[in-house]
DNA sequence: CGGTTTTTTGACAGAGTTCAAAGTTAGTGG
DNA sequence: CCACTAACTTTGAACTCTGTCAAAAAACCG
């Protein structure tokens, strides 16, 4: 029987680490950040407890996000910010043909909403490939405090920042085989930042996905998830991956 | 004889607005933003009179970049931003083959540096394509100063996410025609933005380097120009281009 | 002006796409 | 909880766009 949920791959916390939470369940129930296991990757990073409570006063609410479901739309107003609480998510344009292209797979404790902050409006759209969990946190106001709490502004901008360097570079120039395995390494290097199990996951995009993003038909997909398997760089199931060999990922990645 | 320096194209502003100022030479000799052409477009938008002499005051100096100077270079230790005043960069990085992947071009009026927030280290390298000129602006100061300003912080966050947005997205999946005719869009309207003709305008960077842009040979670079050429999009020399048709561009675009 | 770099052009090859169809997995409602 | 349907994945075969190699032509630079 195969688990198809990410969070059964999730450590559970062991030692304390900026504030981390040891905790069976990752999730809180709570919107309070102290409680959540993603605080030292998320806004609350580097924050004292007084500090924390005015950004958690801040956090209006958690919004459950359904499957297939939108978080945003392209064109919608921007208001706020949303952090992923759980579940994952990808982002995606429209073109004139109206053929869609992802630009990115979002992971728990990432930000999302920041392409809003120009122009006031989003101008990418966000959907939920599973049941998903976010934090709402209103821009305007996270702002104000963030011009009052020298660390939270600070954090803000690392934040974006990292947007921008940490999403996977597909290099256009490089081979299938390259790009594939950058996406790999990406998604397994971002899973563990977040206490999940490296080489041992479920995807959570399909093949058609993953070649959308990747610049790759489905069928190209289908086989390198093959041909990879049949040189034991990795076992996979359907979306059930365990990469036998990051070493060899990390030499075809160029990286 | 072909004129090869941008700012031949560039429109002498006759309209106030913004605060951009009417002058023939949209390059002030002076660090004073309330000189500088591009003042509209960059951090000084929206602020007032005293705002922004604060700001002048935290510009250090401007630095000249020869053509082929790096402004920085990935691994250097991360300090200031840089607001383009003159010339043209390109931004890239090396891979593990150390084969170099140009992520993007950047304009005058552009800020540069922000790779370099998360972590405090810059990882990518930026070179000047041109002789260039740009304002040095420290990180840190800046974030105090516009932890003060509303208005700067607000401008700071809308040009982190406007470099996010505004960069060509190279769509990974679309053809070597489509790829080509939105870098040919992208680089007009990002001109035009600025006060340079649309139409008209000559290129900084070689075909090779617009080639692995887009993730495409040089060779098929030189020949999309040939092809365009043929069928009156465009009249090529060399460098120089001049757009014919920017309604053909737009639906080969796909935008 | 002469050497170097960049651009163009042609011929050929191959990586990856497209199309078609079979095989699997997952979601829904009885 | 099972069965049925829809969605996703795999596989094979043919084709094509773009890359590679080579060499000539043009542009640039001191």
């Amino acid at each position: 029987m195969l688990q198809c949920n990410l969070n059964v791959h999730h450590h559970s916390f062991k030692k304390k680490e900026h504030g981390a939470v040891p905790m069976n369940d990752p999730i809180a129930n709570t919107a309070k950040c102290n409680h959540c296991s993603f605080n030292a990757l998320c806004l609350p990073m580097g924050l004292n407890k007084v500090e924390l409570e005015q950004l958690e006063h801040l956090i209006q609410k958690q919004r459950k996000v359904k499957r297939h479901e939108h978080l945003f739309q392209a064109g919608a107003p921007f208001r706020r910010l949303y952090a992923i609480k759980k579940g994952t998510f990808k982002t995606y344009t429209i073109n004139a043909n109206g053929d869609e292209q992802i630009s990115g797979f979002n992971l728990a404790a990432e930000l999302l909403g920041m392409d809003g902050v120009h122009g006031r409006k989003h101008c990418v759209s966000v959907v939920a490939l599973e049941d998903s969990l976010v934090c709402e946190l209103p821009f305007d106001q996270l702002l104000t405090l963030s011009a009052k709490i020298p660390n939270l502004q600070s954090q803000l901008f690392q934040i974006m920042s990292q947007n921008y360097t940490s999403q996977l570079q597909v290099s256009i120039n490089s081979h299938a085989e390259t790009r594939f395995s950058s996406f790999l390494l990406n998604i397994s290097r971002r899973l563990q930042e977040r206490g999940f199990l490296a080489r041992d996951f479920t995807l959570s995009m399909s093949r058609e996905e993953i070649g959308n993003y990747l610049g790759l038909a489905t069928e190209t997909i289908s086989r390198l998830f093959n041909s990879f398997e049949q040189k034991k760089i990795l076992v996979v199931k359907c979306r059930r991956i365990y990469l036998n060999d990051l070493r060899a990922l990390q030499t075809i990645s160029c990286v």
